[in-house]
Formats: C-alpha cells, structure tokens, sequence
RNA sequence: GUCGGGUUCGUCUAGCCUGGUCCAGGACGCCGCCCUUUCACGGCGGUAACACGGGUUCAAAUCCCGUACCCGAUACCA
C-alpha cells in the first residue's frame, strides 16, 4: 500500500518548532516510502483562523523545503462533505441531536469536577421521544449532533505509544461527544475538528497520521466515528512532545524570549539556516545510531523512519541548535552564506557597491565563517569593511597601544604598506617584520595595534585577508587614522 | 481524580523490544594542553549518568512488581 500522509496545521498563529517538525515527520515518511505529502488546512474554527497565519505556514513550509504533492485543502471549504457524512450518520441512527445548552453543560461539568467525578455527557437528549424532538425541533431549539456511542472498548491503531494498555479506550470514558456546533434544523452547525479530520483522513485515503501525542484521546474519538462510518482507520503515530525547560513548547509560548523564538519564521530571521532547523527539529524524537547527528536532507529521507522514533518527550537544547548553526554555516561555504547573508547586511544598511559585489563578499564572508553563529552575527562582523572605525575598543587599546611608540609604529607600518603591490601573506609578514625586527619586537607586538586600526577591535580573522578585502589604499589610510587618535586620546 | 506516556553524564541523547560484548557510547557545555600575530576555528585529553525499592536470573541500564517525580489528555478549541 502507498503511503500517504498528510500534516494539517490549523492556521491559528505561525507555524511554531512542533509543527514544522510534525510536518517534517510526515514529509520525510512520505518521502521515504515514494508516497503522497498533503497539506490540510484545519481552519474549522472560524473565530481564530486568519488568512494571515495560513501564509505565514505555507510560507515557513516552502522555506524549509517541504513541498507538499497535494493541497492545500481547507476544510473550511469542505461543509458539503461533512454534511453529507453527518446526514449519512442521522439517517442509520448513529448520531442524535442534543439541545442543552452551552451553559447547561458547563454547569454540569463544573458540577463534576468539584465531586471529583469525571465528566461525560448523561444522554439525557437520546431518551426524549420522537415526539418531543420534533417538538424541540419545531420550536427552533439549537440542538448539536452527539454521536452514539456504543458498550465496549476502542481499539486505535497506534505503531507508538503503545503501552500496558495497548492502547484500548473505554467508551464510557469518552461519552457521546459532540460532533457540530450549534445549528438548528435549517442550518446545522458547522462540523467540529474530530469529525472533519476523521472523516478528511478517510476520504483522502490517508495510511499513516503522524501527530503530536496530544491527540492521543482525539484519536479515539475519530476511530470511533470511522467507525459508525464504516471507513478503515489509518495506523496512528503519536509524537513525544517538544518541551523547553520542562514544559510543552507551545505556540502560546509565543516569541517571548528574542533570543530563542518559537515560531519557524522567527528563527528564519534570527539568522538561523533552514539546513539547521530540518537537521535539528530531526533529532527531537529520531535519531539513527546515537554517533551521527549532522544529515543531510537526503539522508534524512533514507533513514527515517517512524519506527525509530522515540517515545520520551523531546528536550528543545538551544546551545546545540546555535552550535548546530555554525557547523551549517563552515559547511555550506562561503558563497552560499555571502548570498544568503546579503539581505540581513541590507537591513543592517551596508549595502554593497563598487568594488563590493558578490565575489567580494564571499571572500570577506570566509573567514567569518569560523567565529559566526547566526546569519545575522555577519552585519557587525563585516561592519568595518563598510565604516572605517571611528573609534577603537578600549581593552583592546589598552592592552596592545599603550606604548607610547605605538603611533610610531603605525606609521612606519603605513609607509612600508605603501610599497607593497599586492598583499599575500609573505609580503605582509614581511612589512610588519621590517617594522617589528629593527625595534627588536615580536610579530604580534606590531601586529595587533595594526589589527584595532583596521578594524577597530582586538578580533578578527587574519590580517592578510583583511587587507586584501578592505584594499591596501584603504588599509594605509586607517592606520594613519589610529595613530593620529592615538596621539589625541593618549 | 481518571486515563495514557516518560525517567541514562550539568544538557541533548544511544543502548532497553532480542539480558552477558556497557565498571554504559556520541554530542553540547565546561576544564586542561597543543596550534596561533589577538579572538575564534581546529587537534588531543579530561569531567560526568542507568530516579528509588524489591524480585526473576549464573548474569539486569535492559525482564517483572511497587514507590516517587515529570509530561500530556480529559470542550459545542484544534
């Protein structure tokens, strides 16, 4: 049997980590086994689904290259289909219309609690004669479809979270739940979730749902009314949850915290790469051998699968997600990262030009590579190629130009400079030891003041790129500068 | 409360199904040393864990029972 699987975010807010790796999961399963990836846009609750969050998830999916083979579908569109499995239900009898109201059962359920009893709902509207509910009926009385549960147990396929229990349900736990909202007779109410994803699943002929075991209980309820439908059930796989700090990492989280975003377009913007995010969301709940943790997308797609597939929930590491970053950035090289770079130095307003174009990027971008984490760690490591430092970091000062000579130094760095064609790392060994030997100082001593006047701070990479990406004109330029400041503010 | 799941180095985890090769492997972090014109990168080394209590067995991280703690679900939300 093909498979096919389907991820259906309800477009409620952005598509936060849990999601973006559900949809992961079942993309890489899809994948995997030659099958159908399907996007399915649960936006059955009208209240909070907005057109804006559905974009912004498309948006995220097609970033992190999961592209989906059919949909998306809206199951807001979709009322007929329903409609026609509910009248399907009313007509065998398999559903009833309940008229409490909302408050009614509040009431009840709050009743409950307070004894300490659960809660399911009394049937009371399936014991009123065809009588009465023609009369409730005629009358305008909203009423919500309740499907009849039958006696017994439920049995739901799950490949996972299989425990003691092997995963039986007791129908009395679950209660004849609800299965619309609120309608009358001309104008039911619209369907609920478990009864479009159920019937969804079975109508788009889906084999696999993988979700977040916090379905677990849904899952129940939707074999049940596959059930009364006479449809086969798909297997179920029951992700561990993604926590933070304990707790479930939820999109009600929000942004909180800048620094450590929940949304997949957050982190997008914080600078983190898409290689990053699928390798890193891979490893919240798979893994393969316990040695390898760098893979690529296509590895991925090899060896996945949903039987390797922990069931503890999955801790969100942050310091191995920015350590994961920066593996990415050396990996990826440095015409990728100039490339990808670009738009976070534009908003940061160094813009190239002139003889900064992409080529030159990539070469100020290489020796970067190394000490950055994040995309947008790039703006202020690249920053003095753009500005000529206007002041210099005082430790830095401190430490390497206190010495009065050290504008002396300069200057006679910058005259040799001058001399020289083109930059390499002889010939720039060779201008700083002309300087360093006669005074009978080591290579670091002229070296380093060298360093704050190009740069204007005690790190950077090695000097012989910077030279050769800032020109020598220039560098000659900036180290007159310095020793000038150094000669005012010493 | 009830139902379901979980518990291995500071952190993320491998191993558990199919007991022995595990005085428990990898990674992040941290700490040393080396490299080095600084920072970083890199290389080498180190640090450190089977929640607790019983049981089964020649042998248990692995199987069974109990306890504790954590997480999730318990809607006319999804």
């Amino acid at each position: 049997m093909t498979v096919r699987v389907r991820f259906a975010p309800s477009p409620t807010g952005y598509l936060h980590v849990g999601g973006a790796r559900t949809a992961l999961f079942n993309w890489l399963w899809a994948r995997h086994n030659g099958g159908t990836f399907i996007l399915r846009i649960e936006d059955t609750d009208l209240e909070r689904s907005t057109d804006a969050s559905t974009d912004q998830i498309l948006d995220s999916l097609k970033w992190l290259g999961l592209d989906w083979d059919e949909g998306p579908f809206f199951q807001s569109k979709r009322g007929d289909v329903y409609r026609a499995h509910l009248q399907k239900l009313a007509d065998e009898g398999k559903i009833y219309r309940a008229f409490e109201t909302h408050e009614e059962l509040e009431a009840a359920r709050e009743k409950a609690q307070a004894e300490g009893r659960d809660w399911v709902y009394n049937r009371a509207s399936l014991r009123l004669t065809p009588e009465e509910v023609q009369e409730k009926i005629r009358a305008g009385v909203p009423f919500v479809w309740r499907l009849k549960v039958p006696d017994g147990q439920t049995r739901i396929l799950e490949t996972l979270m299989t425990g003691p229990a092997n995963n039986v349900f007791e129908n009395s736990t679950l209660g004849d739940f609800a299965l619309t909202r609120a309608g009358t007779e001309d104008n039911w109410g619209d369907a609920l979730f478990n009864f479009c994803c159920a019937v969804d699943d079975a109508v788009m002929g889906i084999t696999n749902v993988i979700r977040g075991s916090d379905h677990i209980t849904n899952t129940a309820r939707q074999t049940l009314i596959l059930n009364a439908l006479g449809y086969p059930s798909p297997t179920y796989t029951h992700l561990p949850l993604i926590t933070k700090e304990g707790k479930k990492m939820s999109k009600r989280d929000g942004d909180a915290d800048p620094r450590f975003p929940v949304s997949v377009s957050a982190r997008r913007d914080r600078g983190y790469l898409k290689e990053t995010v699928i390798n890193f969301l891979a490893l919240l709940g798979w893994s393969w051998d316990g040695q390898q943790e760098i893979f690529t997308v296509e590895e991925l797609v090899k060896k996945f699968s949903v039987n390797a597939l922990s069931k503890s929930n999955a801790n969100f590491d942050e310091q191995k997600f920015l350590h994961m970053n920066s593996l990415y950035l050396k990996q990826l090289g440095p015409e990728v990262i100039a490339e990808r770079v670009l738009p976070f130095l534009e908003q940061a307003g160094l813009r190239l030009g002139g003889s900064k174009d992409q080529a030159w990027l990539a070469r100020a971008v290489a020796p970067e590579l190394e000490r950055c984490k994040l995309l947008t760690d790039f703006p202020e490591a690249l920053r003095y190629y753009f500005e000529a430092p206007t002041t210099y970091e005082p430790k830095a000062v401190e430490k390497a130009c206190s010495a009065p000579e050290t504008g002396d130094i300069l200057r006679e760095v910058a005259e040799a400079l001058k001399g020289v064609g083109t930059i390499t790392q002889e010939s720039f060994e060779a201008t700083i030891n002309s300087v360093a030997t006669p005074r009978g100082l080591g290579f670091g001593k002229v070296a380093q003041p060298v360093r704050i006047a190009l740069t204007g701070r005690g790190a950077s990479p090695g000097l012989t790129e910077v030279i050769e990406n800032l020109g020598v004109e220039e560098s000659v330029s900036r180290i007159l500068a310095c020793a000038d400041w150094l000669v005012i503010h010493r």
